[in-house]
DNA sequence: CTTGTTTTGTTACTTATTTCACAAAATTAA
DNA sequence: TTAATTTTGTGAAATAAGTAACAAAACAAG
């Protein structure tokens, strides 16, 4: 198994770039048509497909529909991903609100909060009382869940998912979440994210120094 | 000059971190103690902290209180950063009624659309027509943005950043910006993150394995 | 059918990051 | 004062990540 997040961080890039090409017209490209197209080195495009058992023709390059049905089903894009998010505040109604996720396979089947005044179970992504996210979570068989409580729901929030049965959680609130061995728990951290780009602004225009940082 | 993102973006950990234990009275703490509170290793808080000459007391580890300060300047954050955003959306929105940035320092002076329907110049956070960006940003000499546009828009409000005198962005659009080499651009793409969480549940849960990602 | 060209797939190399380990400093105890 | 203990600060060692290089395969041209 791959567990190198910057590694499936790019096959996810390599995906969205090929479904790119395909729709210009393309049918086959190289690894180092691909590697311009994400901003990386072909050796990183061929090295990475590798690691997965992934392989194209030697002078061909690889076909873009069969290497997007493997980097798919390795994503686990071959099936719809069903998530729910906690907290219908600002960030989560715009997350429950944001049409992008659709083409990209994954649907928010519901939000939850501890508000009654937030919830509405009638809306195109309905939001319930939290006292009925275990019952929903156990009969969807859901495994994704989203936090976008205060930091200090968080934890409690989190327990209830695991609980539930949800093993992924993206996670908004800032504050480390305690999870279990067989869970995953990923940061969306903006005060950090701002911050680090302050930093490397005062840091470049101080002295003087190139580097640059990509994603 | 450290031009590791990781590392940067742990001492921000490290700060917040720091904050906590202040807050809970402790006048002076250990790498150990930092280390566990931020989930590195106790040779990563040294490490880290000798990479920018920060020293502590043999036997008598860190005064908390020097420590936020000199975390605090090579972080920036010993004066107020002005920050715009652009796009009005969810997002955009989300964040200029976010509460938290102010403790960290961090002020949202303003917010700007193409959709004069978006535009409200009286609010907590005014929100103006795109076309104000340019002076406004002069007059207040800011250096830091935030693209919350469609994607389509991206790179063309990224120019007129630039042109502006804006030198690092921190961008919501999934894709990737050109920009000039004295600048810099973090990216959050939530998709990514998403369908990284979705990887890894899926990853852990089908064969027997363990390791965890963790932020 | 042979030669030349292109591009993959993988091994070897390089660079970056993290951890180890231990001397030196500071502190306490005797 | 001396010995024992603790914790830092930092080179050295170990791991991880990324790049380069090149043999082997595939194809095209003559
Ligand atoms: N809004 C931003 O731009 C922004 C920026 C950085 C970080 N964050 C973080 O993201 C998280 C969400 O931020 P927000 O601005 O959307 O907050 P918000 O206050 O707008 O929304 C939080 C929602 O969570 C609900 N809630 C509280 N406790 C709950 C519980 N135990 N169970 C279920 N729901 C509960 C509240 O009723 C509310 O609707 C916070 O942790 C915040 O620190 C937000
Ligand atoms: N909302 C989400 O949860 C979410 C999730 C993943 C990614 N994103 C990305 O974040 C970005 C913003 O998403 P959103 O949901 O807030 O979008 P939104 O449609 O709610 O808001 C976009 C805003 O940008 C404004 N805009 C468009 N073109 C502009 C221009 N040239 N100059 C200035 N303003 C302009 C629009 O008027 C609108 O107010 C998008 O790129 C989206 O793909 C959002």
């Amino acid at each position: 198994m791959v567990t190198s997040k910057n590694c499936i961080i790019r096959l996810s890039r390599y995906k969205n770039a090929l479904y790119r090409l395909l729709s210009l017209g393309f049918l086959k490209v190289f690894s180092e048509t691909l590697a311009d197209e994400v901003g990386v080195t072909a050796s990183q495009v061929r090295k990475d497909f590798s690691l997965f058992g992934i392989s194209g023709n030697k002078k061909g390059g690889y076909q873009i529909e069969a290497l997007l049905n493997k980097l798919s089903s390795i994503l686990g894009k071959d099936k719809l991903q069903k998530v729910i998010v906690v907290g219908s505040g600002h960030i989560g109604t715009a997350l429950m609100k944001y049409k992008g996720f659709e083409k990209e396979g994954i649907k928010i089947t519901a939000g939850f909060d501890i508000d009654p005044a937030k919830c509405n179970k009638s809306g195109t992504v309905p939001v319930l009382p939290i006292g009925e996210l275990k019952d929903f979570v156990k009969n969807d068989a859901i495994k994704i869940g989203i936090i976008a409580t205060p930091d200090i729901a968080a934890q409690q929030v989190a327990d209830l998912m695991f609980e539930a049965g949800i093993k992924g959680i993206l996670n908004f609130a800032p504050i480390r979440i305690k999870s279990p061995q067989d869970s995953i728990v990923n940061y969306v951290n903006l005060e950090l994210e701002l911050e680090n780009v302050i930093y490397f602004v005062n840091a470049l225009n101080k002295p003087l120094s190139l580097s640059k940082d990509s994603a």
